[in-house]
DNA sequence: CAGCCTCGAGTTCT
DNA sequence: CTCGAGGCTG
């Protein structure tokens, strides 16, 4: 369970195993390794015992060349870091923790404290709190003072960083009280808030220097600043959670609990996670866990788990260490959202508008509990920023908890056959050119729908989706055979589509057949924001097509509308009016459109009559005074329109008509995020219906 | 005219 | 969810 045990000697003893077998065992050591030293910052084996297992992977794949996987680590190359920092011997070691990755392993660890401490149970005390995503770091206070500041190393020998922690301004340069030990060493954690990060990040991005994978290693890249004076700007926090050596006078009384330590080190100007409970029993522990875990979110830091400890110290020492870690301590970890693989390929995906998208293949890892493939990079400028090639280790992080994302590039471990990613001159589906505007981050393919399947595929399946016409059962599988075999090509001949053209495809019971031929019936009757949303036109959205629904009340008026009357309508700028205009001087465009309502697609003609009543559940409030109509006039429009007039503004109000000397009600409307209009704005809305 | 905000488009996996 | 881009506000 804790890193050591999978070793390397269980691996020898199975030489009877093939040799694919061991290599694909000295791989995911190899990998596992990789991940604790790059992920986690947080090695588990000495580097010798990495270039020993490196070795005979080595060898057994110059024997057996078939073995050799394109991520196999073999073709990384490596570099040494850099010794800049003088080094530090940690008088009491700074050893890692037993990790726990799911309850049995909780159970464990709790019958391993009875077995350890007969006679104390059923009681024993736990001191439960986080587990920061940080770097580990021992302070020394001599009689107060701050002298010298390390971080954990290889757990005996660490780095001197006091320079850079004295910048820290979490961190006490003197200790509070009277009459401060001889010698206290404070262990904890430094981290950066995930604020302070994104707002690096966006610095560094601006300043067109590399950005940080996350949190920890932009606290440890800051910590390793020869030039302290960068490391003060970086914001980074501490947290103590722990005690290395104390020297005290014997007439003050020594912590007895991890309890009465954290009371003390809050008398000493030491800031502690406050996070934290005291529980003694199992549920309770799982509890902690569980909590947390729903939690996590809402923390200014990240963290990787939650610390279960033996609140006394001196049961503690009673139970000692098992080889490397404490037996009174347990980290259990949540599902780790971040991972080292590999960039198997990177293709290029067709979106429906003809964008050219390129996704990173990669080895599957497990992400946050889900086995992740693929994820997207979104455009060539991304690649470049982050410096993906094709081949290379990457972290990969589940952003939001969802899409999966590719964090960072490990450039030196790079492989010597890794390649950077070419942007294809042609559609992968049609052949056509591929083009890029000077400006624009997206590139696309050059041809219109009619040659490139792709684009007609994805139209199509925009056409059929949920906020749009929602056939349903008209899934992406259904659609490509549709396409590909020529069946369909617009819109319109889903709606000509009969039940025997469908039954003859393979795989396509009777009954799902009969199935989607319902659904393709039932979306007839829709509305007419959402016909005009499926039609997808560029830079029509959801919003887009309802504004234009509202404003025009029928197709119609839309197809021929002027640029000038588009603009008038809320949300169209130059643009979005441009592009509507393009798309329906489209006769093809315009066959679909009459094609569709021949074949029956229809919206409720009253849906203009309805809307008359715009503003009805809406609140207003008026504040200043307007250019040209008086409040009474005001009101009186407002309220004809379905709205009500309030004094006050509240959450609760939909927006606020402001003038001239707008007050105190502007201001509070900005605060509380309420839409303000102008007088011109309100006309222009009340027009779009009366027209 | 710049910065802010909202919308659009593409995307993952169960 | 994230990024880019268009529209709107100050």
């Amino acid at each position: 369970m804790q890193t050591n045990s999978f070793g390397s000697e269980s691996l020898e003893k199975n030489s009877e195993t093939s040799p694919k077998i061991l290599a694909e065992q000295y791989r995911q050591t190899l990998n596992k390794y990789n991940y604790e030293y790059y992920v986690l910052d947080a090695p588990s084996v000495p580097d010798a015992e990495y270039d020993r297992i490196f070795k005979l992977l080595q060898e057994l794949e110059v024997q057996f060349p078939d073995l050799v996987t394109p991520d196999s680590p073999t073709l990384r190359v490596g570099g040494a870091p850099l010794a800049v920092f003088s080094q530090v011997r940690h008088t009491v070691p700074m050893l890692s923790l037993n990790n726990a990755f799911d309850d049995a392993d909780v159970h464990a660890f709790v019958r391993r404290l009875e077995e350890g401490l007969p006679g104390q149970l059923p009681k024993i005390d736990y001191a439960v709190d986080l587990k920061f995503d940080g770097l580990a770091i021992s302070l020394i206070y001599k009689f107060g003072l701050l002298v010298q500041a390390a971080t954990r190393g290889d757990g005996n020998v660490g780095e001197d960083v006091t320079e850079n922690i004295r910048t820290i301004r979490t961190i006490p340069l003197r200790l509070r009280g009277e009459n401060p030990p001889e010698l206290l060493e404070v262990r904890g954690e430094v981290v950066m808030f995930k604020e302070d990060f994104n707002k690096l990040n966006a610095r560094q991005r601006e300043a067109g220097l590399k950005e940080f994978a996350n949190p920890r290693n932009a606290a440890a890249g800051s910590l390793r600043q020869l030039d302290a004076k960068i490391t003060s700007r970086r914001n980074l926090r501490f947290f103590a959670y722990g005690l290395g050596e104390l020297k005290i006078d014997d007439k003050y009384q020594r912590p007895a609990t991890l309890t009465d330590l954290f009371h003390w080190y809050s008398q000493l100007g030491i800031s502690v996670c406050k996070e934290r409970a005291l529980v003694s029993s199992i549920d309770e522990l799982l509890a902690f866990y569980r909590q947390t875990e729903q939690t996590r979110d809402q923390l200014a830091y990240e963290i990787d788990g939650v610390v279960y400890k033996v609140n006394s110290f001196a049961l503690q020492q009673q139970l000692g260490f098992v080889s490397r870690a404490p037996r009174f301590a347990l980290a259990h970890k949540f599902p780790a959202q971040e991972q080292l693989t590999t960039v198997l390929n990177i293709e290029v995906n067709v979106g429906r508008t003809g964008a050219i998208t390129p996704i990173a293949r990669l080895a599957p890892v497990k992400v946050g509990g889900v086995i992740v493939t693929n994820a997207t990079l979104h455009n060539e400028d991304e690649i470049r920023r982050k410096d993906i090639w094709i081949g290379d280790a990457v972290i990969v992080r589940r952003a939001g908890d969802v899409i999966p994302e590719v964090v960072a590039t490990i450039p030196d471990q790079r492989p010597v056959t890794a390649r950077r990613f070419v942007m294809p001159t042609r559609c992968p589906d049609c052949g056509s050119e591929i083009v890029k505007s000077g400006d624009e981050a997206i590139a696309r393919c050059s041809a219109s729908w009619i040659k490139c399947s792709a684009q007609r595929k994805g139209g199509l399946w925009h056409f059929a989706s949920r906020k749009a016409m929602f056939i349903d059962g008209l899934g992406e599988q259904l659609l490509d055979r549709l396409i590909d075999q020529n069946i369909i090509t617009t819109a319109a001949d889903l709606y000509k589509l009969g039940f025997t053209s469908l039954a003859t495809l393979d795989r396509m019971a009777d009954k799902s057949a009969k199935n989607v031929i319902a659904a393709i019936e039932a979306s007839k009757k829709t509305t007419l924001a959402r016909f005009i949303y499926a039609l997808g036109i560029r830079h029509v959205g959801e919003t887009t097509a309802k504004d234009l629904a509202r404003y025009f009340g029928d197709i119609y008026p839309m197809m021929e509308a002027t640029e000038e009357q588009l603009l008038e309508v809320n949300e169209v700028g130059p643009v979005v009016a441009k592009s509507i205009i393009t798309f329906f001087s489209d006769p093809l465009n315009r066959e679909v459109v009459k094609q569709l309502i021949a074949a029956g697609v229809h919206w409720p003609k009253s849906e203009m009559m309805a809307s008359k009543q715009i503003f009805s559940g809406k609140t207003f409030v008026l504040t200043g005074t307007l250019p040209t109509l008086s409040r009474e006039t005001a009101t009186a429009l407002i309220e004809a329109a379905g709205g009500k007039v309030q004094s006050s503004v509240s959450k609760k109000t939909s927006m606020v008509l402001a003038g001239e000397e707008a007050g105190s009600k502007l201001v509070k409307a900005q605060e509380l995020g309420v839409r303000i209009i102008s007088e011109a704005e309100l006309m222009q809305m009340l027009d779009h219906f009366t027209n």
